[in-house]
DNA sequence: GCCGTTTTCGGCCCGACTGTTTTCAGTCG
């Protein structure tokens, strides 16, 4: 059956969550469905592609994978089915599975409505709550019914995940409207906006202040509230008027250490650490670390015994570990890493020295080539690249190889004045000792047919040549990867410009042989681009650790097409961050002479 | 269903809020 389709991570993962789904509201044990979930999660986040490697007869060790789910994954990969889960889904009506969808609705009470009154779908349930039927069900109430129809109706008009770059904004606002509230001391987000993942759900505030009452008071008044969810002495959640739901935390002062690793997450990292509390008598929650007794219960009384600390790294220490940077904490190895002393050192925004990929209004952008090189000058950058689209991309008017030279005179005129500024002392102050240079590039289409888009003399003249591939995006795998191959292989192409050529929750990635695309980045020696355009974030975390472990070397570009999209840089800086990126196999973290002399040198890395 | 230099069986992370409740289950993060 090896021709029945592969399964990717992301549709065995599907399954899986759906299983346990479906465990849940058959009320099988709570354990044995969080299997299923914590399975799924693992298969998701796999660095190795699942069904191929069943496939080929060398299953990965997966965390969270023991022998049943094994034994399901193997008939997934051989044949694209699962006896199980079909017999499931006629046991457990799918649209029974959507109702868990509602805020608020869980398995329990979706069972109890559909033994009760057999009500099996979101429509169903929305009719009965309307006609008063749920209030017969035994612990149910018109109030209950109330919630389940405000439930349905946030379901319909949920809007999608936020991008990072927009939760930070929304984070931004929240916080400057909160500030000046009195008592407030400190105001910070948590949750996987400060881990940086590149969408985010929720919003997480955690807060110091000397009067509870009073901040609980200003957030939930805020004008930007559409909706209060929940309100106690400690904490509140709103949702905002067509904007996701924030929930505020307040902590005892001197005790943020354990608030902000709960708050933070992710969920995996926080249990791996509880167990890890509990291996030493301790239970860890947001509140601090209490002993246990021999019972495996907390001591309670004159005994009760609670340890808190101010910062995290103090509350990591208490469990002999080091501080674990946010954007690690997702439980892929960050603990095991921690625990043996090779976490890895992050790369930051101040290590970049330039940026590898730029646009002016010669194509796309929308400032002059001037105007963009001056950004980048007062960035305090010791270079940027400009990169203006090559001729066949019309849609962004790209250049002709006789507008390539006519640009490659104005920028040269450019440099010619910023090194007199330089020896006259008269460059802005944030200049690096080296000086800043605009280097001449281009971004290079790489055709359907898999040729590119000027030809090799043309190329070689460019300081860096930024390729990437904006169309026939569907040809079959083997297609696509003989076209990025092409480019790698290319004596003059320096870096492959966001190779995935994903957009963030409307185009997914190009259908690529990704070992082999990462083989040969190494093997040339040619740069792959985290691409930091808060829509693209490509390569992805995860694919980007897997590049690093295939040796390749990466860049950090903005794409910019305007001056404030240079800023673009520290959403790839984050990205890069989550896929434990330190700074030296960046390119554009070294110095101009350094990058110029790797990219000259290509030919004979070649052979 | 998974997992193990304290266990191959018996555990499996923790607490706040809500609602319908007279002491707690369900849900969520």
């Amino acid at each position: 059956m090896d021709d029945a389709p592969l399964l990717t991570n992301g549709q065995l993962a599907r399954i899986f969550h759906e299983i346990g789904d479906m465990l849940e509201v058959k009320g099988e044990l709570v354990f044995k469905t969080v299997a299923y979930h914590r399975a799924a999660d693992a298969i998701a986040h796999s660095p190795v592609e699942v069904a191929e490697a069943y496939r080929s007869g060398n299953p990965p060790r997966i965390p969270g994978v023991g022998a049943a789910i094994s034994d399901k994954l193997a008939e997934l990969a051989s044949t694209g089915r699962l006896a199980f889960y079909e017999r499931l889904k006629g046991e457990v009506p799918p649209t029974l599975v959507e109702m868990l969808q509602i805020p608020g609705l869980g398995p329990r009470t979706v069972k109890l409505i559909y033994e009760t009154l057999g009500v099996d779908s979101l429509e169903d349930l929305r009719l009965a709550a309307e006609a008063g039927s749920l209030r017969e069900v035994k612990g149910l109430s018109a109030k209950t019914e109330e919630s389940i129809l405000q439930g349905i109706a946030t379901l319909e008009t949920r809007p999608q995940r936020l991008l990072l770059s927009q939760a930070q904004a929304i984070v931004d606002q929240l916080i400057a409207d909160l500030a000046g509230t009195p008592g407030l001391r400190r105001l910070e987000p948590a949750g996987s906006l400060r881990r940086r993942r590149e969408t985010i759900g929720d919003l997480d505030l955690l807060a110091e202040t000397d009067d509870a009452t009073a901040l609980v008071e200003r957030f939930v008044e805020l004008a930007s509230v559409d909706r209060v969810i929940n309100r106690g002495g400690h904490k509140a959640a709103i949702k905002l008027l067509r904007g996701p739901q924030v929930d505020l935390m307040i902590m005892p002062p001197g005790e943020a250490g354990t608030y902000l690793i709960h708050f933070t997450g992710s969920k995996g990292h926080n249990v791996r650490l509880r167990g890890r509390a509990r291996d030493r008598s301790w239970s860890l929650s947001e509140k601090g670390f209490l002993r246990l007794g021999d019972d495996g219960e907390p001591l309670s009384g004159l005994n009760a015994e609670l340890r808190t600390f101010p910062t995290e790294t103090e509350a990591y220490g208490f469990l002999d570990l080091p501080f674990i940077e946010p954007e690690l904490r997702e439980d892929r190895g960050e603990i095991e890493a921690a625990i043996v002393g090779t976490l890895p050192a992050l790369i930051t925004l101040p290590d970049l020295r330039g940026d590898c990929h730029t646009h002016s209004d010669w194509t796309d952008g929308v400032h002059t080539v001037e105007q963009m090189a001056e950004a980048g000058r007062r960035r305090g950058y010791a270079y940027q690249v400009l990169t203006d689209h090559s001729q066949s991309l019309a849609i962004a008017r790209g250049l002709t190889p006789d507008a390539v030279e006519t640009e490659r005179k104005l920028v040269a005129e450019l440099n010619e004045r910023f090194a007199r500024e330089e020896d006259a002392g008269e460059a802005p102050a944030e200049t690096p000792p080296e000086g800043f240079r605009l280097l001449f590039g281009c971004e290079l289409e790489i055709r359907a047919d898999g040729r590119l888009d000027f030809p090799d003399e043309l190329l070689a003249r460019f300081d860096v040549v930024v390729a990437s591939l904006h169309v026939s995006r569907k040809q079959p795998r083997a297609e696509l990867t003989r076209r990025v191959l092409n480019a790698l292989r290319n004596p003059n192409v320096d870096i492959i410009a966001h190779p995935a050529g994903r957009m963030i929750q409307s185009r997914d990635d190009l259908d690529l042989d990704w070992d082999t695309v990462f083989a040969e980045a190494e093997r040339t020696g040619t740069f792959l681009e985290m691409n930091g355009s808060p829509h693209r974030l490509d390569l992805s975390d995860q694919r980007a650790r897997r590049a690093l472990a295939a040796g390749c070397r990466l860049t950090i570009d903005s794409d910019a097409h305007r001056i404030e999209e240079l800023d673009d840089v520290q959403w790839g800086v984050s990205q890069a961050r989550r896929a434990w990126v330190g700074a030296e196999v960046v390119a554009n973290t070294w110095s101009r002479a350094q990058l110029l002399d790797w990219v000259g040198r290509k030919a004979e890395r070649l052979g």
